[in-house]
DNA sequence: CCCTTGACTTGGATTAATCTTC
DNA sequence: GAAGATTAATCCAAGTCAAGGG
């Protein structure tokens, strides 16, 4: 077996890798060409380029992307793409201009720091702006300006809202009355007031963020500087084109694409919502809405296409030639067929990959469990299952009954009614568990080489399952191995935790796979795929049903590196930064219908009000199934507890059992709603009774086209970064600056509630790290003792091993050094004890549009690897090469 | 509409790899 | 160089939201 696996790896891998034909870095849309064009051309030219490291196996485009990319190139693609929807906003914005801005920004950059800030932000700007459509323009510009402003200005503005927001505003805004409307909206009314409970103080951490007033300009000035250096020229054709590509997707009602057919939309809308109101500011306020869609051309046809390196020979015929056959008959037609139709749903023209590998078999031990003081044989079957359970005697799953209940009524099903083994109770596991501990160490205790030799033996089996080809461009596959088989470890109170989780065989999967590509070997002989499928619309590779939930599905995906990925990844930001511009009317609107009649409508506003606020999730209904956890729109009576005057204390638990407990102050008719809405029911009962996602988020939907509740926490994440940033960003060394990113991270974190457990030696290095301080303060002390003593001609006090004599210099030196010590030890111990419950990692990775940070680090010389790991680097590839005055 | 199905994003915990320290 | 700490990668559960069917 080996030997044969072996054997077949190695073809496969050939595939991938010969040829050296031009290497491709991107999928053939139209973005991904233009970087390859110029990724030569750049490659030494960018700061950003050197430090990233760059696989050797150039598979990763991803960094290579960020070189610069000639502006010029995009403009044909863009203009054949956009014929039809030329009136799209974004799409015929970015045509036009941003490239042009960047030079001269550089060069008046260096002196007048002020100005050049607000330059650079110009151009940026300028994209939107420039189009026409998009709803307020410009503004952008001030507001950024203006967030500054004193939190009392803005509450101020905010309560105006009331009255003066009446009427949905037709058009965007010119009048932007808030600049703030952009900060988050809890920068704008003093969030908590009250304290949030055991997690962390919210309040603290807001309150800085209010209280700083200075202007940005000097942050974004500094910068310009360095966007020669790193950047060295103009682009930014990425963003446009992504602006292009972005909204389409599913586009509906907003798609622009077919300039006719959306029309009607809108009025249906219309009539059938605003009441009192009117039109629904969507439509107003965005007469054409954006997302360009793709269009089919700009997918073009590669015929390029190759592997990097890799592919073998017949692998790579095999690309090319369904590349040819299908993309370009696809491409044809699709053109024909209505504008919205072609493309719209295409995920891909062309796939090859090669399945899922699955866990080796299970292999038994032997070993004999006890029942009453007696062992027990068991069949494997059996064994594996008590395996499972031997092996968490340690969790705190342990302590569950649900749990050990689940547990046992599934293996007493492996057991049969009539074994020896009649309960739970009576067995003891720990020969298992005993063992299981040895072999653990076992492993441990492996030389270095071997423990090498074991893991590329293993990365050689799974290489040929890591890749897949999309169109032509080799792209990593995010999951390939298959679940192995477990106890179901749900969070919180989950209603199913401790059933068998049972094995997955190739008959419980179904591939996805290009139609003229090979279907991927079944690696366990004798058995076989449950079905082959060839769907273009979706981006699957495969997927099997949940055996918990059969309901549900497991999917296998691309990684997050891959340009498809990618894509939708910055569709997911832009969609973000476009309600920056529609937040101002988004607000003045459901503060309109804090007081309306119709309880729907006020229902809905509340609730917009706290996912805008608070950035609470949507809130999907649960099965009786799930844990009970809830988000915005599931919220119960007892969740909510109204403090007067006007503050609301929360306190539930929100996606994966995290407890969200907050206290805020409110808009005094938010309060006073939650007061009705909680008015005759009891604690178990909804708060929202008249409201669901779906009903918010169509709602919001007709506010901005595509707009959804998630979009709301995206928004509040990357503006609060963004404004962060260019605050408190001040002329330092890189350290401290990191600190400015870190603070503003921890923010975010705070904000969208992403909790971690405290690790369990917390409280050991705690009081190790006190203790080190202690003794360095021991030091010091001695140290200014034999300064004194030095001084007065004296010798130092013996202590043998303490130095001998110094020179009062020394010393003095010494005593400074030792100082500086333990300020550093006492900083780093009140960052870890802040941040002991506070997970970073997750807003990074969702929720910060990363060109924010990308361009952050070139305007302030920050390293992008300091910020990005390896893997955020690759998964952000297609922000890298952001202009340096991009801004949220 | 309402409910179910399907597909894809988000998220904390676990595990593996790497860096620090004594 | 091993123990400990940190960080990165992996795992897989748990959300969100669109769409389809009745």
């Amino acid at each position: 077996m080996m030997a044969a696996e072996s054997s077949d790896k190695l073809n496969v891998s050939d595939d991938f890798d010969d040829e050296d034909g031009p290497v491709i870095f991107k999928r053939t849309s139209a973005t991904s060409k233009k970087n390859q064009l110029l990724s030569e051309v750049k490659k030494s030219t960018s700061s950003l380029d050197g430090q990233t490291h760059r696989k050797s196996n150039g598979q990763n485009s991803g960094l290579q992307n960020c070189k610069i990319i000639p502006s010029v190139k995009t403009s044909p693609t863009k203009a054949s793409v956009d014929i039809s929807k030329a009136s799209t906003s974004r799409v015929s914005s970015s045509n036009v201009k941003s490239p042009v801005a960047n030079p001269k920004v550089s060069s008046s950059g260096d002196k007048s720091k002020p100005f050049s800030g607000s330059k650079v932000l110009s151009d940026v700007k300028e994209e939107k702006p420039s189009i026409k459509h998009v709803p307020r323009g410009n503004y952008e510009d001030s507001d950024d300006e203006e967030d500054n402003k004193p939190l009392s200005a803005r509450l101020k503005t905010n309560s105006n809202h009331n009255s003066k927001a009446a009427p949905i505003v037709k058009k965007p805004i010119e009048d932007s009355d808030d600049d703030d409307d952009d900060l988050p909206l809890s920068a704008r009314l003093s969030r908590n007031a009250g304290t949030s409970g055991s997690g962390y103080d919210h309040s603290d951490q807001k309150k800085p963020l209010l209280k700083v007033q200075k202007s940005h300009q000097d942050g974004s000035s500094t910068s310009i500087k360095q966007e020669k250096l790193v950047t060295g020229s103009v682009k930014r054709p990425l963003d446009k084109i992504s602006s292009l590509n972005s909204s389409v997707k599913k586009p509906k009602l907003s798609d622009p694409v077919s300039s006719t057919k959306i029309k009607q939309v809108p009025v249906k809308h219309e009539s059938k919502v605003d009441d009192d109101d009117d039109i629904p500011i969507s439509q107003r306020l965005a007469k054409s809405s954006p997302s360009g869609n793709k269009s089919s051309s700009v997918k073009k046809i590669e015929k390029a296409v190759k592997v990097n390196k890799s592919g073998s020979a017949s692998f790579k015929k095999q690309v090319k030639k369904m590349k040819k056959s299908g993309s370009n008959s696809e491409y044809s037609k699709s053109t024909k067929l209505l504008p919205s139709e072609g493309d719209g749903q295409k995920k891909w023209t062309t796939l090859v990959h090669n399945g899922v590998i699955f866990p080796p078999p299970y292999k038994p031990h032997g070993i004999k469990m006890l029942y009453k003081g007696k062992p027990v044989a068991l069949t494997p079957e059996q064994e594996e299952v008590a395996t499972m359970f031997a092996v968490m005697r340690d969790t705190d799953y342990m302590q569950k009954e649900t749990f050990k209940s689940n547990f046992w009524s599934d293996w007493r099903k492996l057991l049969g009614k009539n074994h020896v083994i009649q309960n739970l109770e009576g067995c003891d596991f720990t020969p298992i568990y005993d063992w299981y501990q040895v072999e653990k160490e076992k492993k441990k205790q492996m030389s270095t080489e071997e423990k090498k030799a074991l893991k590329e033996e293993k990365a050689k089996q799974e290489e040929k399952y890591m890749w897949a080809i999309v169109d032509g461009v080799k792209e990593k596959v995010g999951n390939f191995r298959v679940e192995p088989p477990g106890l179901f470890r749900g969070r919180g109170e989950h209603p199913k935790m401790g059933k068998l989780k049972r094995r997955i065989h190739p008959s419980d999967i179904t591939i996805n796979i290009g139609k003229d590509a090979p279907i991927p070997e079944c690696p366990i002989p004798g058995e076989k795929w449950k079905e082959i499928r060839h769907d273009n619309t979706v981006t699957w590779l495969a997927f099997w049903s949940d055996p918990i939930n059969p309901r549900l599905f497991k999917y296998v995906f691309l990684a997050a590196s891959s340009s498809l990925k990618g894509q939708s990844d910055k569709e997911k930001y832009e969609k973000a930064r476009m309600l920056k511009n529609y937040i101002g009317n988004i607000r003045a609107a459901y503060t309109k219908n804090f007081t309306s009649k119709d309880i729907t409508r006020r229902q809905i506003a509340v609730a917009t009000y706290l996912i805008d606020k608070l950035a609470l999730r949507a809130g999907n209904e649960k099965d009786d199934d799930e844990a009970d956890t809830v988000g915005c729109c599931t919220l119960k009576v007892e969740n909510v507890t109204a403090e007067a005057p006007n503050k609301l204390q929360f306190n539930f638990l929100g996606k994966d059992s995290i407890k969200y407990e907050n206290t805020v102050e409110v808009e005094q008719q938010v309060y006073n709603a939650i007061l009705k809405f909680q008015e005759e029911k009891s604690p178990g009962d909804d708060l929202f009774d008249k409201l669901d996602t779906s009903k918010l988020n169509a709602h919001l939907k007709e506010l901005m086209p595509g707009l959804t509740a998630k979009v709301f926490r995206t928004f509040n994440a990357s503006i609060t970064l963004d404004d962060m940033l260019t605050k408190d960003t001040k002329d330092g060394d890189v350290a401290e600056k990191i600190g400015v990113y870190q603070t503003a991270n921890k923010e975010v974190a705070i904000i969208c509630n992403h909790q971690r457990s405290v690790s369990k030696s917390h409280t050991a290095q705690m009081s190790r790290l006190t203790e080190k301080i202690a003794e360095l303060q021991g030091v010091l002390k001695h140290l200014k003792t034999d300064l004194d003593r030095v001084k007065k001609g004296k010798p130092p006090l013996k202590s043998a091993e303490r130095k001998r004599n110094l020179t009062p210099d020394a010393l003095d030196k010494k005593i400074t050094q030792t100082k500086a010590k333990i300020d550093k030890m006492q900083r780093d111990m009140k960052t870890k004890e802040d941040l002991k419950t506070v997970a970073l990692g997750t807003s990074k990775i969702n929720y910060l549009d990363p060109r924010i940070t990308v361009a952050w680090c070139k305007r302030h010389e920050v390293p992008i690897e300091k910020i990005f790991n390896k893997s955020l680097l690759a998964k952000f590839a297609w922000a890298m090469d952001v202009d340096p005055g991009f801004r949220f």
